[in-house]
DNA sequence: ATGTTACGGTACCGACCAGTCCCACACGAT
DNA sequence: ATCGTGTGGGACTGGTCGGTACCGTAACAT
C-alpha cells in the first residue's frame, strides 16, 4: 500500500541530479539543525543518495558547507537585483524595500535566523573555507546598501549604511529569541527612521 | 627544572574549588570555540580536574551550558545595575551608558559576539535547558531597557527599547565579520538617534 | 583513630563522526 | 556487444564524543 503513484518527497526531486539534492538537503538541514549538529550520512540519506557520491562531488564536509552557503549569497545578491529593479530610480524606497524583505523572511516560521550568522556562531576558525564566502557576502551586502543610500541622497551614507545593517541583522537576532514583539514592523520603523534621521 | 617556583595557569587558580575552575574553563573555551566544538574533557583538562569531578557537579554537559549562560546572564545584569547606579537619575545617560557599555564589549580582541546569541545558533533544540536562560535573560534586558526609556520620558517606550535592542545586537552580530568599520562609534550614534528621535 | 566526603586519575562503554573503499548496476557512446 | 562512467548500497577505519564506573588518597569532622 506504500508504493502507491503518489510521489514521496524523495521521488519529487528525483529528477534532479544528485549534486542538487545534496544541496537542496543541506540548506534544509544546516540551517534547521546547524552545521554541527548535523551528520554528512544525515545529508546524503535526506538527498536520497550516499555519502560516497556526496564525497564524490563536494570532497569535504566543509567545501559543501561553503558552496551551500555561496547559494543563499546568490540567493541575497538576487533578491538585492529585484528589488533594484523594482524602484529603478527611487533609491530611498529600495532601502525601504531592503527593510520590507528582510522583515518579510523574519515571519518564516520557526525562523532561526540569518544562516550567514548562525554558521560564524558555529565556525570559530577563520581560515574555515565558508568564512571568506561570509565575509565577502556581509560585505557585498553593506556596499550595496551604501551604494543606495548613496543614491538617496543621505548625508553621511557610509554611516546610514552601518545603521541601517545594525537595524537589519539585530532584528534576525532579536526574532530567535521572542523577547521582542513584532520585529517585523519594528525594524522597518528603525530603518525609515534612519533614512529621515540622515536624509537631506 | 620545569618545577620552579612560578605558578603556572592551573596553580594560579588551583586555590579556587573545581566548580569554579570549571565554569571558568567553560566560559573560555565555550566562548572562543563554540559549545559543540568543545569537549567535556578539554574542559576538565583546562580546569585542572578530570571529567569525573565535572560530571559530579553538573550531571550532564547541557547543565554545565545552561549554568554557564545564567553567570553571564548575572554578569550582565550587574553591570546594568553599575551603570543605573552611575546615572541615578538621568535615564537618558542610562541608555547611553548601556550602548557605551556594549561598544567598550565589542573592542575585546577576537570578539566572538553576543554568547547568547551564539549559543542559540548553537542549541537549536528549544528544549534545552540553556534555552530558557537565554529567553529570560533577552526578555529581562529588554524590560530594563524599556523601564530606562520609559523613565527617559521618551513617547513610545517599548518601540523605543525595541530598536535600541535592534542596534546592540546588530551590532554584536556586525563585529563578527569585518565588514563594517568603527562599529562602536556607530552603534553609539544609532542609539543616540534613537532616542532623539523618540524624544519629547 | 575512624568514618565521610570530595577529589584526581584512569580505564572503559556505546554511539556517532568524517572520510575511504569496493561492489553491482544502469546508462550512454562507440 | 562492449566499454566507461556515475550511481546507490554498504562495509569499514580511526578518532572523538558524552557519560559511567572504579580506585587510591587527601582533608576534615568526630
Amino acid at each position: 500500500m506504500t508504493d502507491t503513484v503518489r510521489p514521496g518527497r524523495a521521488e519529487r526531486v528525483a529528477k534532479l541530479p544528485p549534486r542538487e539534492r545534496i544541496l537542496d538537503a543541506a540548506e534544509e538541514l544546516f540551517h534547521s539543525e546547524g552545521i554541527r549538529g548535523v551528520g554528512v550520512q544525515a545529508v546524503a540519506d535526506r538527498a536520497g543518495t550516499t555519502k560516497a557520491a556526496l564525497y564524490r562531488h563536494f570532497g569535504t564536509k566543509d567545501a559543501l558547507v561553503a558552496e551551500w552557503l555561496l547559494i543563499v549569497a546568490a540567493e541575497y545578491a538576487s533578491a538585492f537585483d529585484g528589488i533594484e529593479e523594482r524602484w529603478r530610480d527611487d533609491p530611498r524606497a529600495q532601502i525601504r524595500g531592503v527593510a520590507a524583505f528582510v522583515a518579510d523572511g523574519l515571519s518564516a516560521l520557526s525562523h532561526r535566523g540569518c544562516p550567514f550568522v548562525n554558521s560564524l556562531a558555529e565556525l570559530p576558525d577563520p581560515s574555515h573555507p565558508a568564512r571568506q564566502v561570509i565575509e565577502a557576502h556581509k560585505a557585498r551586502q553593506l556596499r550595496r546598501l551604501t551604494a543606495m543610500c548613496v543614491g538617496a541622497g543621505l548625508a553621511d551614507p557610509e554611516e546610514a549604511a552601518a545603521e541601517i545593517t545594525f537595524a537589519l541583522e539585530g532584528a534576525q537576532v532579536s526574532v530567535q529569541n521572542g523577547s521582542v514583539a513584532r520585529v517585523g514592523e519594528r525594524v522597518v520603523a528603525l530603518v525609515d527612521a534612519v533614512i529621515a534621521w540622515h536624509g537631506p
